[in-house]
DNA sequence: CATGTGATTGTTTCC
DNA sequence: GGAAACAATCACATG
């Protein structure tokens, strides 16, 4: 049984407050790719687009994503603040 | 202490 | 507005 598995069979609450987590560094890249990928592919459907993306995504080298970590580091911090609250009023 | 677990994040396009 | 592909995540909770 993959996690992977579960997440899109279903995805319930938790938290009343629920400090959600932190992007991933997809999603940083992604906000990247969205300009170039439409760009390079003007015209092309979503399973092509979503598709496409993900194999470009890995298709960088390591190097080439560690920018979009390192935002994926700083939005974590993000998060942890966000819990940081979030506990405290719990905890209230 | 070690493990996995689940929840979440954002994008794209489409109706 | 929501749905799936795409990937990472990783702090949280638990035994």
């Amino acid at each position: 049984m993959s996690t992977t598995e579960k997440k899109r069979a279903s995805r319930k609450k938790k938290d009343p407050d629920a400090p959600k987590r932190s992007l991933s560094a997809y999603m940083f890249f992604a906000n990247e790719n969205r300009d170039i990928v439409r760009a390079e592919n003007p015209g092309i459907s979503f399973g092509q687009v979503g598709k496409l993306l993900g194999e470009k995504w890995k298709a960088m080298s390591s190097e080439d994503k560690t920018p979009y970590e390192t935002k994926a580091e700083a939005d974590k911090k993000r998060y942890e603040k966000e819990k940081a609250e979030y506990a405290k009023k719990n905890s209230a």
